[in-house]
Order: C-alpha cells, then sequence, then structure tokens
DNA sequence: TAGATTGTTAATCGATTAACAATC
DNA sequence: TAGATTGTTAATCGATTAACAATC
C-alpha cells in the first residue's frame, strides 16, 4: 500500500484507528501522558522540534516503540528534521480526548474526594467535576474548589437530567458497591473507581480502578528486590 | 521433575522465586492485590474454601491465569476441595511483603498528601507514613491522623538517622524535581511519585508513579469506544 | 550527495490461553 | 470409583525490539 499525498495517509491512518474497533494498545495508552507530560514541558522551555530517539532516551522506552505510539496518534514526522512539537500534542489532545469535556459527578467528599476537586489541571484532562454528593447530610451546601457540594438524593435525578456519563467513586469501601449500584441506575456508563474493592456492575458500564494499594505494592517488591539481591545462588 | 513430599514442593517453588532475580511478571503483581480484596471479603462472609474457578469467574480473569498466579506466592491447593482462603490470604501478604512495614516519609502536606495521610488501611499495605513534611512552614507542628508535619530543614538528617527507604512525593508538578533531588539525596532509595512529571533520577533509586490522568484517559477512552460504534465500515 | 531521521515489515520475547495429566 | 479441581506443559496471541527501506 502507497499513497502519494500525506492527507490520504492521514485519513486512512484515522479510518484504521476508528473502524475495527478499540484495539489500541492499551501499554501505548499508558505511554500516551507521559509524552504529552514531556512535550509540553519541551514546548515551555521553548522548543520546537523533537525526534523519537530523543524522547525514548529521556523516557527511557524503545525508540521503535515511540515511534510506534505516535503513529497511532495520526501525526507524521518528517525525516532529519523530526517532529513539531506543537502538532504532537494537538494530535494527542485529539486521541485522547483532552480537547473536549466530559461531565462528571463525584460522589465521597471525605479527604480523597476533596483531592480529586481541588486537584490542577483536571479539565485539560478531559473531564469536570460538575457536582459532588455526600452520604453525610451537614456537607451539602458546601463549595470545594469550584465545585458546588449537594444531598445525595438529588443525584439520581440531576444525572439524568444532565446526561452525565461518568462517575467517581471516592466513598469509603463499604459503601463503593451501593453507589456503584446508585450511578449505574442513574444512568452513568464509566465508573472512575478509588475504593479498593471490585465492583460488580453490568456488562455496559466501564469501570476503571485506580488502585493505590496495587501501586504501592509495585513500588515494596522492586524496593525488596534489589536490596535482596538474591540470597541462594 | 516429581516430589513425593507436599514441604519439598512448597520449599523448591519458594527458591525458585527468589533466585533468579526479579521475573515475576508485573501483570501478575498487578493482579494479587485484587485477589487479596476479594479474598477477605470471602473469608468476612464466613467462606473457608474457594477454587481458582470460582475466583476467575468473578474477577473476570482466566482461570488458569489465577492458578499460575496462586502458585507464584507459593501456596498450594487441594484437588476437589480448592484452596484455603486463610492460607491463600497469608501466601500473598507475605509474597508482597504485607507482613512488614516499610517506614516511609512524606513531602507536599497539600490536599492529597493529607488524603494519604488520612487513608484507612495504609499500614496493612506494607507501609508507614512516619513524618511528613512542607515547604510552607507554617504547617509545621501539625498532626494529621497520627502524623506529624515537620519543617523541610529536618528531612535530610532525620531520613538518614532513621534509614527512611521510601520516599512519597506529593508536592506540585513545579517543585516535584527538587524535591526528589532532595529524597535521593537524603538516602532514599524508592518514589512513590503523585506529580504527573518524568523524575529524573539515578539507575539504583526505584520510582512508581502513580498517573491519575492516564487512569483517567484510560476511562474516557474506553467510554469513547463504545459510544461511537465504528462510524465507518 | 551523505547523513539523519522517519515509518514499516520481520523476528523475538513474554504473557495469556488451551490442553491435559495428576490427585484427592 | 467417578468427578471435581489442581498444577503443568504446549500453543497462541500480542507487544516489544530489530532490521531495513524511504525520504527530506
Amino acid at each position: 500500500m502507497n499513497h502519494d499525498f500525506c492527507i490520504d495517509t492521514k485519513i486512512l491512518i484515522h479510518l484504521e484507528a476508528t473502524v475495527p474497533g478499540p484495539s489500541v494498545p492499551i501499554p501505548t495508552l499508558r505511554r500516551l501522558p507521559r509524552y504529552y507530560q514531556y512535550l509540553s514541558r519541551l514546548k515551555n522551555a521553548g522548543q520546537e522540534q523533537v525526534s523519537a530517539a530523543h524522547m525514548a532516551e529521556v523516557l527511557g522506552v524503545h525508540h521503535t516503540q515511540v515511534r510506534k505510539d505516535l503513529a497511532i496518534t495520526g501525526c507524521q514526522g518528517r525525516p532529519k528534521t523530526g517532529h513539531k512539537i506543537s502538532e504532537l500534542l494537538t494530535a494527542i489532545e485529539g486521541f485522547l480526548h483532552w480537547d473536549s469535556h466530559s461531565d462528571a459527578f463525584l460522589v465521597g467528599v471525605g479527604s480523597l474526594g476533596t483531592a480529586l476537586m481541588k486537584y490542577p489541571g483536571f479539565d485539560k484532562a478531559g473531564a469536570r467535576i460538575v457536582a459532588a454528593f455526600d452520604h453525610d447530610p451537614t456537607k451539602a451546601g458546601l463549595r470545594i474548589g469550584d465545585t458546588p457540594v449537594l444531598p445525595m438524593e438529588k443525584f439520581t435525578s440531576l444525572a439524568e437530567r444532565m446526561h452525565i456519563a461518568v462517575g467517581i467513586l471516592t466513598v469509603p469501601s463499604e459503601a463503593a458497591q451501593a453507589t456503584a449500584d446508585l450511578m449505574v441506575g442513574s444512568g452513568i456508563r464509566a465508573i472512575w473507581n478509588f475504593a479498593p474493592v471490585n465492583l460488580d456492575v453490568p456488562d455496559h458500564v466501564i469501570v476503571e480502578n485506580l488502585e493505590l494499594f496495587t501501586s504501592l505494592a509495585l513500588l515494596l517488591r522492586k524496593l525488596s528486590d534489589t536490596c535482596t539481591p538474591q540470597p541462594v545462588g
């Protein structure tokens, strides 16, 4: 397959990315935000071009890997000069849908929920927390950052009226499943779950678990692997 | 290879797990905490035995996978009856070093750092935050949960004196690299990094990034994949 | 042109899944 | 014993890495 014009290739790549289902490798999806972060730092430093080899070197990824990942986002570089940083940034933004927002409801205004509401740069990552809810009625009426805290009773009607697709779950583990059920019953189609609990939801609902303890376990494991350099030969 | 006695096999498995370096598949390491969480829920519900097939079913993992993962932790089940839940729990605890604690220092007592200090069940996951630090001197002297907040100046001397190996980094992105440098200079060998920044550290230092935005990106991506069911055929 | 860099096709590696023998 | 379940060995699948042709 050979294409004479740059624009043709671009369109084809785009079609191939959207046609046959998901099929974007998860590892690629995980690396893209890291590329984005590094590229925007380079841009802030005034740099305009970058080579895949350079990114690979700094980020500790194989250079072929970087090229493949970038190709998936649909952008192209030029031999000898490399990639335009601003083009890469917009390509990644578009690919990750960071150029638009999904409205989200958060349930569980404890310290973790509060931290998320105050977390900077959230809206740049494609989501916006438009309202928060808590089982404790005394929290209703609060305003954390820009986000109002509402009583639980309003959750379903508001979620339906506003067609909320994303729920952020920061309640204690004991309440996690009940909260997930409420979200599902209110039409929410994707749950970002911070409770260390395996949620039981219908097939059509997406759950993404943010597993703090898993991440910590990986860290401690790596640490003990390097400390204890293999007792037996 | 065939072993007549149960105890022989156990010892061999243990040796094989510790001899030839890391070599524990990362995906396995990621799944173990999920197994653990589900198993402890079963135990609380009074159940004593479980089959790999059942765990596989509930957790959405292939049953062979579950068996391999459990085998890595060094525990054995019995045909017909399955595994003793309590044995599995202690095996996973031991394997992930959740039966002992690593002392950790936290830097950055913002809302996220505070949330971590208040997070329940932390010590059960193998780490204990023994002190927190912040660049804002007015925060020194506070006590959050059980953890004292100390002035930055004390970081290095205390870390060295207490042989602290783990640093938790919850400062804003701008301060992340400088904080990492401080940690490395104070003898810390593993950094749990919550800032969305690629830290530059010496080879012997382990960095585990907890990437909030990556997790969110995966969620939003999956969501849009299911919503827009392939425009072109 | 020569050299650097891209993007693609082929080879390798590792994790997952399938098939099956062992055993209570 | 028959059946259920384990644990292991072989086959498949997908991601990473290597090799190389294309091009500015």
